[in-house]
DNA sequence: AATAGCCTATCTAGTGATAGATAGATATTT
DNA sequence: AAATATCTATCTATCACTAGATAGGCTATT
């Protein structure tokens, strides 16, 4: 018997997905309700405002985001391998889905969104950059990653790189950029052959 | 005697800029027409739709990227000095302005935009990654950039990390991240010291 | 009976777009 | 030169539609 999803579910659900497709200013009420059946009264019924939708929506994906990365982390790989996974994230996101990360689209519409908004996505950021820093740091006391980088430094290079890859690689039909790009940027951390 | 500048101009100039900063769903005609001091029907008489006059204002600012970039490479410094004076363009449009690239915000809204749209986009990215690898490949020949570096494939990262480094600037207030990241790798791709 | 979940109906505000009018500049004909 | 016609750039007013939001009612579970 397969449960069926909650309407509070396909409410979070379907806005993430519209979000990280068509952003902020991309979606209604109307369309989130039309998409899963009930009417846009319905969605008011369980998130009074837009914004406070979005920022629910955005908390759960920080979350989620977070609870995968520990545990990529708790399988104990080592450095350029752990990077590569990371990436891989990334690409499915887009390749399966067709779905830009949500921070980054958020991000790309901070002049739109109200401050509850743009503190989950700058939290999000945070995190990211705190789990890579974390992750090539270990890299170099490991010695599979050059001395000379400075982890929190090229923590923002590699997520900076991944996030614009990904919206290039969307609008250019290209998934495979996204390896590519995290590919080049691993290859350089790594001690010159 | 400051020439003032026509309507037609300041339509393109504030679309721009609305562009920009809110992307292609948050901006109406109205916000133009209030902003430049008329009525949103004279926009329409310059441009039928919000399309033709996404598509207008894509076009010139990607014929006016290409003459900065011409004129760049017309200052015929070294290659790392060259990448370094492309990611200052993005780190004041940023600094200056609080603008993040036109084509990025653009590409974010892929899902929303018309194919003639896109097609502009699209040729903007083409245009950029054949600068920066025509730059690049230059600088291997000249053997102060590295030679297993692919120019096509580092245009890539490079470009991909720059539009990234940008939205992600703009969200945590940090323009200076856009050099960090640049500056990351262009010390990546130099001969091991 | 109370609550949860969803509905109908409606509101105010704003969306892109269009029709028709008009003042003033420019061009053409007499 | 005067009269006529056309063009440019803008206006007012309105279209059908969509936006987020709200009040109040119905129904099913507890």
């Amino acid at each position: 018997m397969t449960s069926k999803a909650t309407t509070h579910d396909q409410i979070l659900d379907l806005a993430q997905q519209y979000i990280q497709q068509r952003g902020y200013n991309g979606f209604s009420f109307r369309d989130l309700a039309n998409g899963i059946g009930v009417k846009s009264s319905s969605i008011h019924y369980y998130y009074a405002s837009k914004t406070d939708l979005v920022v629910a929506v955005t908390s759960r994906y920080r979350k989620g985001f977070s609870a995968a990365t520990d545990q990529l982390k708790a399988d104990n790989l080592a450095a350029a391998d752990m990077l590569k996974a990371y990436a891989q994230i990334f690409k499915s996101t887009l390749e399966d889905d067709k779905r830009v990360c949500l921070c980054a689209m958020l991000a790309s519409d901070f002049d739109s969104v109200e401050a509850a908004v743009t503190d989950e996505v700058k939290a999000f950021f945070a995190e990211q950059y705190k789990w890579l820093a974390n992750i090539i740091a270990n890299g170099i006391s490991h010695g599979t990653i050059r001395g000379d980088i400075v982890p929190e430094e090229f923590a923002i290079l590699y997520f900076s790189a991944l996030e614009g890859a990904m919206v290039l690689a969307k609008a250019n039909d290209n998934p495979a950029d996204i390896e590519l790009v995290a590919n080049q940027m691993i290859a350089m951390s790594q001690h010159a052959g």
